[in-house]
DNA sequence: CGACTTTGACCCGCGC
DNA sequence: GCGCGGGTCAAAGTCG
């Protein structure tokens, strides 16, 4: 299972695909065993050299000592099952609401491109996913201050702006932004203040970095996607405290932090502040919200992966207290 | 001096 | 064909 497309979805807490701005969980159980700077989809790190050692470069001498293939294929089939896990609910919700509904009030499809995704070669799966991300958008709403007249969403990429224009539709002008970070990547940006509420910025995202993330992403609080539902907001980190070879990429159990518990789940959407008028439609969305809770809770993968990824960390803890 | 922002001009698709 | 609106370009200005 080759996750290299995958991002942080808005509408629901973990990762998938859709947001182009945060580098997946799953994504990052893959790649920090490999190079980031030489990120390959294809599978960088499951490559063997003729000796037969898996490939190391860019790990830290504990990594060194931890990482094998068989490890890998751990991983691997348990990024599997997480898909899976996701495709399911793609299922539960198309049997929630009629299918117009799911497609203008969900944006689901970001779940099953997953789906469909599931391709039977990396190479398969490669052509897809460069397919894909020419036609990858995604909108993000991030609440800010009603005072501050920027049109600036810090998610921890560097943006050059081309050009701003004010619409037909909105008195607030718009912003068009390229990433800057890494020649040619192809992602544009654009912000625009709602119209309804002055202190919501609607980030429209086109495209998919072609690099990795710049900087470590640090959650901070709830920003909404365009249907009300909960995101991470991301803001850069402190450059001071950033290091390249930071947690992000060096310990695969950094991934744990963006892989919420259901409870944690749960605490951030009753803290989720109301921003827009309630209707069936959001009765609806929380409704299917709590159905995802419910059953990611019940759900025996995830609990595997959870309990996993817990003893992972734990054992990592204790690593580090005996040396 | 390089990176970034500003802003008017230009391009292009679409509807009439 | 024409006008409109969204998106992009590029020269000039700004900033650290």
């Amino acid at each position: 299972m080759n996750t290299a497309s995958l991002g942080r979805s808005p509408g629901l807490p973990f990762a998938i695909e859709g947001n182009p701005f945060l580098d997946t969980s799953l994504d990052l159980k893959i790649n920090s065993f490999g190079n980031p700077e030489n990120h390959n989809p294809m599978g960088d790190a499951a490559r063997e050299d003729d000796d037969g050692d898996i490939r190391r470069q860019g790990l830290s001498p504990k990594q060194k000592d931890i990482v094998s293939v068989e490890e890998f294929n751990r991983i691997t089939a348990e990024n599997k099952k997480l898909t899976e896990m996701l495709c399911r609910y793609g299922d539960l919700q198309s049997q929630m609401v009629p299918r117009k509904r799911k497609l203008e009030e969900y944006e689901w499809d970001n779940v099953i491109k997953i789906c469909e995704n599931s391709a039977n070669s990396d190479e398969e799966l490669y052509l897809r996913t460069q397919e894909s991300t020419r036609t990858k958008v995604s909108r993000v709403y991030v609440q800010v201050d009603p005072s501050d007249m920027s049109l600036n969403v810090k998610d921890g990429y560097h943006w050059r702006k081309y050009g701003q224009k004010v619409t037909r539709d909105n008195p607030s002008p718009r912003a068009y932004f390229k990433c800057s970070f890494a020649p040619r990547c192809p992602v544009k940006k654009k912000v625009q203040r709602s119209v309804n509420n002055p202190s919501l910025l609607v980030a429209t995202y086109e495209g998919e970095h072609n690099h990795r993330s710049p900087a470590e992403p640090k959650i901070t609080s709830q920003s909404f996607t365009s249907k009300g539902q909960p995101n991470p907001v991301l803001v850069t980190p402190n450059p001071s405290s950033h290091k390249t070879n930071s947690s992000w990429y060096s310990n695969p159990s950094a991934a744990l932090d963006l892989f919420p518990s259901p409870r944690q789940i749960t605490n951030r959407l009753a803290k989720q502040p109301v921003h827009e008028t309630k209707s069936e439609a959001d009765s609806i969305k929380q409704l299917l919200v709590q159905q995802m809770v419910s059953s990611l809770t019940k759900d025996p993968n995830f609990a595997e992966a959870l309990v996993t990824k817990i003893s992972e960390r734990i054992f990592e803890q204790e690593i580090q207290e005996f040396v």
